[in-house]
DNA sequence: AAAATAATTTAGGATAAGCTAAATATTATT
DNA sequence: AATAATATTTAGCTTATCCTAAATTATTTT
């Protein structure tokens, strides 16, 4: 069945996107103190973002959730509300400061685009709220084409890297060392259900990589 | 058990009142058909509003509810809201006229005091929203509503619209395009007593309007 | 590597607000 | 006053999101 975007909905991927910016991957209890719920009924939603077409997060029991394209392309639509709000309930309504979050938090779910375009406007499009946190803009909302994670790669197919979503340096630093840079082209070598690893090639070069699956899940690639 | 008020009951709250300008007392299937639900869906509603402490509506089976004090003074909490709301996006945001209500329908139930303060003082504390409606005062006071209606108009009799008591957006741009707009005086024309439709015209405009008598009964006007 | 601790999932309920279908009350028509 | 037509209510289901308690899996300590 197709998503319908509940509060509830778009408050657990708004968690997780924030959480995921020490690791993509998001384990249950980690969004369960942050959203303060059970961490039973945080499983029971994951299963259910996991389940809906398209999928909102890729899930793994016992290990955690990390965002699809298109569950970080609503998280993104959201916190570019929240951050608008912010910004406006204090330069144009005169909120003070410690007030402006649990307004935007309510305010978020329900404004319409054209609300966001005219709060936008009136502001300047402005590209930072308050805090100093960045405002997604208008269209940084995720590519059109279907991306799927690494991890989903079966041996013997090829794909091309469309992008890495991580933060961490030395991650990135591991895999540019290797070449592993968004518009390579790889194909998989092999793959250890033991321990989860990847083995994978690029394209014109020898030696073979090999992806624990904490990274696997954070590498997005478009199919051949 | 004290009420705790959701958005569902808000709603209910806000449309008997609306509905109670005609009888203070609201049939089930009356309410049923503002709110789009089932009649079946109603009854169990408002024998909650009724059980609730204190209760928010008096109810008699079969024969309908009736605000309590407590129950008027949260629909004009929200109607206050809702008004204000529409005045701000209007005059503040730029909105459309015939756009405001929907957005405001979300937002009523959302903001908090503070948001309804600041957007009030904005806006030098307005007594009527742009349809002409007016706007409940900060405590709460009930608005007047004492004018009368276009199908009460002869011909050759001229008036001042007050306000259009309706949410349908393709009726409000109907009528806006043709100038017919809270402030505007007109004029009538014609009546044909065989479909009940009502010819007019705005001051100043060389067209005349065809006006059904579904909806002569919702614009409130100002005799001459 | 076994036991202890911690994290996660499953199973089974609770509540809010909607629905349908059937039962009952009210009102209108003959 | 009996019947027909309407309106309303009851009973029982559905979905969304939360909960608690018990079962399971993962991790850490010894």
């Amino acid at each position: 069945m197709r998503a319908t975007l509940t509060h509830a909905i778009e408050d657990y991927l708004k968690i997780i996107y924030d959480l995921s910016v020490i690791d993509a991957w998001v384990s249950t209890s980690q969004i369960a103190k942050a959203l303060e719920v059970k961490p039973a009924s945080v499983t029971g939603m994951i299963q259910k973002l996991a389940a809906v077409t398209p999928p909102l997060v890729e899930y793994r029991k016992h290990y955690g959730v990390i965002l699809t394209p298109e569950g970080e392309r609503v998280a993104l639509e959201i916190i570019r509300h929240h951050r608008l709000l912010e910004t406006f309930l204090h330069e144009t309504l005169g909120f003070d400061w410690d007030a402006v979050h649990a307004e935007a938090d309510r305010l978020e779910h329900v404004i319409s685009e054209e609300f966001e375009e005219r709060i936008a406007q009136v502001l300047g499009d402005p590209t930072h709220d308050p805090h100093g946190d960045p405002i997604p803009d208008r269209d940084l909302q995720m590519p059109v084409h279907a991306t799927t994670c690494l991890s989903e790669l079966r041996v013997g197919q090829q794909a091309r890297i469309e992008r890495v979503r991580n933060d961490n340096c030395e991650l990135l630093r591991y895999l540019s060392e290797r070449g592993l840079l968004p518009g390579v082209e790889i194909s998989i070598l092999d793959y250890s259900p033991f321990d989860d690893n990847l083995y994978l090639q690029v394209q014109g070069r020898p030696e073979s990589i090999v992806l624990g699956p904490r990274i696997t899940g954070q590498i997005f690639v478009e199919l051949k």
